[in-house]
DNA sequence: GATGAATGAGCATTCATTCAT
DNA sequence: CATGAATGAATGCTCATTCAT
């Protein structure tokens, strides 16, 4: 195997285990069975390692979910299904990956790191953004603010994600699919009479 | 102003500027005006300072969020309108402590901690469980899996304000109150015919 | 033995042994029976111990050396004869200090002490031209550029002692103090006709 | 250019800009564009590259300054100023390299090197030494101690061309050969009566 | 001659924590 | 309650050097 591949993924197992900031970098080149001045001709620092771990990884899920969101639907409702089906699968198939990405809380990354993710993050939330809107112009879902509706496709996701996380169980996180698809369903619908 | 209130107000500032591992006590000690050893008089570690800020927090948090809970309401859309607001409400009035507690992912406390935690959010967790019996059986709210209702009812929230953390305008926050609760009242509420 | 005096004095001698680069910290807190954590307490880096102990050393060698100047003597020849005797004599009571001083390459100190050093430099050169200004306008000294005038003290001086730190002989070095000094006092004195 | 020469120049370079100790191979590979291995393929260590550039530079200044001290000349202040120029005109054409000869500490090259420089140096002395007995045998030149008449010679020479290095303008050093070595003139000359 | 991956000893420095006063 | 000297394990990182290709 590549050294350098070697290091990343005995470097994610090491960081999810004990947290970045606590997983010294002897844990794992030894782990890695690699010398230290390999480490270091390979990744100039610690966080290096950490970040491009980050990087990489962030990239490949949301690279997948853009795909999704750019998949040509004919029903709203079938998009969001789509969605929320692609996160869960995607989790149950990188949990490590997925702790390390949204469980833990990500380092202070020097700034170079935080622009790329910044960079990162911005172009899913415009591709949300992108495919809300036919939906939303045909009648087909309700209006709201666009903060709201990310808060709603993404927190809810994530929140069962995390809670799966902390205890996986094969198959139990995408057997949520369609409950929790149906209720963003529904609270994308148009409403006829709301209270207050 | 106490000695104990003055080293926690300052610790939070730090933990919450530079995460708590990157966190010295050096730099709170001196950013405080207090001595090394008077640091070590009220909290007997780093951690049992950095928990008990966490642990009251988050408590103070929880506590009034199953006052909301407990109190009997009429419709079941008032009772998810005001738990969002107080949500929001708190945010927006603890600001570095939502970012301690909501924000940053949190250390590896030592299992004395870690299970004080658990037991705070169990607590919360069969408020919200609670909450939701009456209005389901009444036929108010649709039945669903639980895990799911509460990832909807908190992840979206939390959502909202962490992304509202990382720039906080005042009252920006709290005006998300009324379209979010729309959203998670429809999504809650029974549907007619589902999809697929 | 202060702590801090015990600190400066094995490095002193561990630095002029080995040289300042290839003296590990670990050799002198070793040598000093000093735990590393205290080193770090008294000094906050490498640096910190090395310029303290240069510029405490070179501020004590200048002083001795000012006072000299400042004295009033009758003949300008006598004058030169007690700078020549203070290193001298200086130099063989401090070998080591001497060393660390006057022989070993400076290391890169950062610019405070970079600065500190230049300021302590100048108020000596300052010194001997004051020390210059009277003797020649009475005639009893040759005009010649300052920056001549400075190299021929000092420098001559000093090469003698380096030589003599090389392999240190008690009194060899003061013996040389009538031989110089006479060749000094000739070479300020007024020639009567230049060759070329 | 030579892989070799670039090696040696952009060496010279850094340890001058660096200090010796403080220059890594990395900076100088990198600076040279030359790979690791090939830095390696010319000079089996660091110190090898350090003491060839310095032994490589010190022969050569002596070279030249013996041949200066060989050529017969009719008047003993001749000599000197020839001395003294050759001194000057050299650094002047060889700042850096003169700065990593005179002005920065000598590292602790190993008993190879250092036994070379010694044996360079021991030469030059012997040259000097010869230099001065036939004028002195001639009462030409005063008689005194060596090591003063080196001192002399060397010390003041040394110091001007050190001075000057801090700042190097380009003339001024030259322009103090014939101050100084009036001065040193003055200084070998025979003395009517001393003091004292 | 050239390249760059691999090596591992070594170092300054940090930092939470203890303890005598 | 307060102070600051003392402690020492732990860590990220540097750097000269070797070696296979």
């Amino acid at each position: 195997m590549d050294t350098r591949s070697n290091l990343l993924a005995t470097a994610l197992t090491a960081f999810v285990e004990r947290g970045y900031d606590a997983t010294t970098l002897q844990t794992i080149r030894e782990q890695a069975g690699i010398s230290n001045g390999s480490l270091f001709h390979f990744f100039r620092s610690k966080e290096a390692l950490g970040a491009a771990l980050y990087l990489e990884g962030i990239l490949k899920y949301q690279q997948g979910l853009i795909e999704v969101l750019e998949k040509p639907c004919e029903e709203a409702a079938l998009g969001i299904k789509a969605m929320v089906r692609y996160h869960f699968l995607w989790v149950e198939s990188n949990v490590e990956l997925s702790r390390y990405l949204f469980e833990r809380g990500r380092p202070d990354w020097g700034p170079d790191h935080i622009e790329a993710i910044r960079l990162a993050n911005a172009r899913t939330y415009r591709a949300i953004e992108n495919w809300l809107t036919d939906p939303v112009r045909a009648g087909q879902l309700r209006q709201q603010p666009l903060a709201v509706a990310v808060a709603l496709l993404q927190g809810a996701t994530l929140a069962l994600s995390r809670a799966w996380l902390e205890a996986p169980t094969p198959g139990k996180l995408v057997r949520h699919t369609n409950p929790l698809a149906e209720s963003l369903w529904a609270a994308f619908q148009l409403v006829q009479e709301t209270e207050k």
